[in-house]
DNA sequence: CACTCGTGGAG
DNA sequence: TCTCCAAGAGT
């Protein structure tokens, strides 16, 4: 159970003004927050935006939209397109699986986006926060919808605490799903808002409480913003790592627009054994296509 | 549950 | 410079 604070702030009042502040502040500009933004750019936002920041997103997602206005459009191109498309976004299995979802869009859904969570979470990439972001903001549905932001705006607000823990739990969830409005515009307003205020205000790295609306109501800034003590937050190695090496592999396979030898791959790192164990695990999550034994490529 | 999987901007 | 971390998912 979550230790909350002795008293919890009002709902009805964190709600109009979390959503009172997003209707002046938040960033009802882009381009999947348009009303007339369809289910597909919806989903493809939310994609995009799996631990990627939104600025990077926006010019990669016009992009997209333009070259695949719908999911049958992707499903018809090679995978390898939609991974070079992907540029530089990050994470890159996260395009291979936006194709295979297309493709069981088009397959069982009459290339149609589905809305409820149960179908949406059968796609590939998609988890429990994607599912119920595409559901309320494509489709209405009120889903109790948990991302990084809305964990830390929770958090502070209602725990007290600096940040979440390190893996979300189940209480945090049935937090998440009691501090929801009962009502479904407004539970829909709700969540878009919680997560706005959580990236633009209540952010990780030098909260701008001053600028935030609910500054009075807030367990944390009312306690006097105490430092994090829970477990430690485990840091994201990089430099050495496989993943670096997978970077640096594929972008020399998005770079060049025909098949690479493996003469053009093998100085992706110093240790040789380490680019071809790299170069095999690409090649078995599907992101390159060998050719031969030393001719490779992105999937056609 | 703990770990892996890219990339780049901010402080 | 270096650390942190971003609309997470899959195993």
């Amino acid at each position: 159970m979550p230790s909350a604070p002795v008293s919890l702030p009002p709902l009805p009042l964190l709600h109009e003004r979390v959503s009172g502040w997003y209707a002046e502040a938040g960033r009802t500009h882009l381009p999947w927050r348009e009303p007339d933004c369809s289910a597909w750019g919806v989903f493809l936002s939310e994609v995009m935006s799996q631990q990627t920041p939104l600025s990077r997103v926006e010019p990669a997602w016009r992009e997209w939209m333009r070259r695949w206005p719908t999911p049958a459009d992707l499903a018809a191109a090679p995978p390898g397109d939609a991974v070079r498309a992907w540029g530089r976004l990050g994470y890159p299995r996260r395009a291979l699986r936006l194709h295979e979802a297309a493709t069981v869009m088009v397959q069982r859904h009459g290339g149609e986006v589905p809305s409820t969570p149960e179908e949406l979470l059968a796609l590939p990439g998609v988890g429990a926060y994607t599912a119920a972001a595409v559901s309320c903001f494509a489709f209405g549905i009120p889903e109790v919808v948990v991302d990084t932001n809305v964990r830390r705006v929770l958090a502070r607000t209602l725990e007290g605490k600096a940040f979440p823990n390190p893996t979300l739990n189940r209480a945090e969830m049935v937090l998440a799903a009691e501090s929801m409005p009962a009502d479904r515009d407004t539970a829909n307003t709700w969540n878009v808002a919680v997560m706005e205020l959580g990236a633009l205000v209540c952010v990780a790295r030098g909260p701008r409480c001053d600028d935030c609306p609910v500054a009075d109501l807030c367990a944390w800034n009312v306690a006097g913003r105490p430092a994090y003590d829970g477990p430690p937050r485990r840091g994201q190695a990089w430099h050495g790592t496989d993943r670096q090496v997978r970077g640096e592999l594929l972008r020399r396979l998005r770079e060049a627009h025909h098949a690479v030898p493996l003469s053009g791959l093998e100085d992706s790192a110093d240790d040789r054994v380490q680019v071809m164990r790299c170069l095999d695990s690409l090649v078995a999550d599907g992101l390159v296509e060998p050719l031969s034994r030393s001719r490779y490529r992105l999937p056609a």
